[in-house]
DNA sequence: GTCTATACCTTGATAGAC
DNA sequence: GTCTATCAAGGTATAGAC
C-alpha cells in the first residue's frame, strides 16, 4: 500500500475513533464513518475486511497514541511523583469529552465486554499499561512491590468511576474532586 | 388492561431487562426480545409504542427493584454503620453478573449518555438515590452534611470504577479488594 | 486503488385477520 | 387482546466498472 493508501486508512480509522467514541460501536455505522471522513463507504473493504477489524485498528490506533503520551511524560518528568501527578490529571485534559462521552478506555470496553467481540482483549490492554505505569510511579516512590500493585488498582478504579460519574451526571466535578483528592493523596505518600 | 395483559406486559419488561443488561440497548433487537419471552414481536406494540418507551419501561423497573432492595436494608437495619455496610456490599451478591455483564447502571447510563436518549435522566437518578442513601449513612454515623456528601460521591466513586474494571479484566477481585477496603473506611469512621 | 451500484439481511414498526 | 404477514429503512458486505 502506498503513502496516499495510508493516508486514506488513517483517515477511516480516525473518522471510526471519533464515532465509536461520541456514539458507541454498534451504533456507529459505516454510513457514518463515511459522511465524516468524506469516502465511500464501499472503499472501506479494500483497506478492512469486517466492521470488526476496522474496530481493532482502531483501538491499535488508540493503544499507539496513549504510549506516545506516556512516552513524553516519562521522558519531561524523571521523577516519580511528579510523573504520577501528570498521569492521573489526564482525564481533566480532555474534562469537556469525558463529561460528553465518558472515558474512551471505560466506555468501549464496558460495550464490547457485554458481547464477546475479539477487540476487548485490546482495550483492556489500555487498562493494563495504564496499571503498570501508575504501579511503576508508586514503586518509584517507595512502595514495595505488593503495596504498590494494591494502591495502583485503587487509583485507576477511581479515576474510572469518577469519569463515569462525570459522564452520567454530565457534570465535570466528580472529576476534578476525585482527581484533587488523588493529588493530595500522592503527595502525602 | 386486565390481569392476563399486566402479565404479558411484565414479561417483555423482565426478557427486555435482561437482554438490554447482558448485550446493550442498540444490540437488543425486538427478535431477541421476542425469543426471550416466547412471545411474537408483533405483540409489543400493543404495549409499548416504541423501542424507546419500553426502555423507559425497563428502567423504572429497575428503579423500583433498587428501591425495594433499599427499604429492605432500612427496615433490618437500623444503624447506620451497619446499614452502609449492607449498601456497599449490594454489588458482591451478584458478582458472577457484574464480571460478565457489568454495573447494570453504570454500563446502560454509560450507553445512553453517548446518544441524548430520553432514558438517560431516568437511568441517572438511580445514581441519584443510590448516593443519597448513602450520604443518610454517614450523616446518620455523625458525618456533617458537606463531608457526608463529599464521602457518599467518593464511595459511590469507588464502587463504580470497582464494578467497571471487574468487567473489563473479567475478574471479581477488582470489586473484592475495592468493597473489603469500603468495609475497613467504613468502620474506621 | 477508487468509485457506484446493489445484493441480502435485520431492524423497528404497521396492517389487518381472528 | 393476540397473532401472522409484511412494510420501508438502514445495516454490513460484495461485484464489477473504471
Amino acid at each position: 500500500m502506498g503513502r496516499k493508501g495510508e493516508e486514506n486508512r488513517q483517515r477511516i480509522v480516525d473518522a471510526a475513533n471519533t464515532l465509536i467514541y461520541r456514539k458507541g460501536f454498534t451504533a456507529t455505522s459505516f454510513a457514518d464513518i463515511a459522511e465524516t471522513c468524506g469516502m465511500p463507504k464501499g472503499n472501506f473493504y479494500f483497506y478492512f475486511r469486517t466492521k470488526e477489524d476496522l474496530l481493532d485498528a482502531v483501538v491499535k490506533d488508540r493503544m499507539k497514541r496513549m504510549a506516545v503520551h506516556l512516552d513524553k511524560i516519562y521522558q519531561d518528568f524523571p521523577d516519580p511523583r511528579l510523573r504520577l501527578h501528570r498521569i492521573v490529571n489526564a482525564p481533566l485534559l480532555d474534562r469537556h469529552e469525558v463529561v460528553q462521552f465518558g472515558c474512551p478506555i471505560g466506555t468501549l470496553s464496558a460495550e464490547l465486554g457485554k458481547q464477546s467481540k475479539t477487540g476487548i482483549n485490546a482495550i483492556t490492554s489500555m487498562f493494563t499499561v495504564l496499571l503498570l505505569s501508575i504501579r511503576h510511579c508508586l514503586e518509584g516512590m517507595g512502595l514495595n512491590h505488593d503495596e504498590a500493585e494494591r494502591q495502583a488498582r485503587h487509583v485507576l478504579t477511581s479515576l474510572q468511576g469518577a469519569a463515569n460519574l462525570s459522564h452520567a451526571f454530565k457534570d465535570g466535578n466528580w472529576l476534578e474532586a476525585e482527581i484533587q483528592s488523588l493529588h493530595e493523596w500522592i503527595d502525602a505518600q
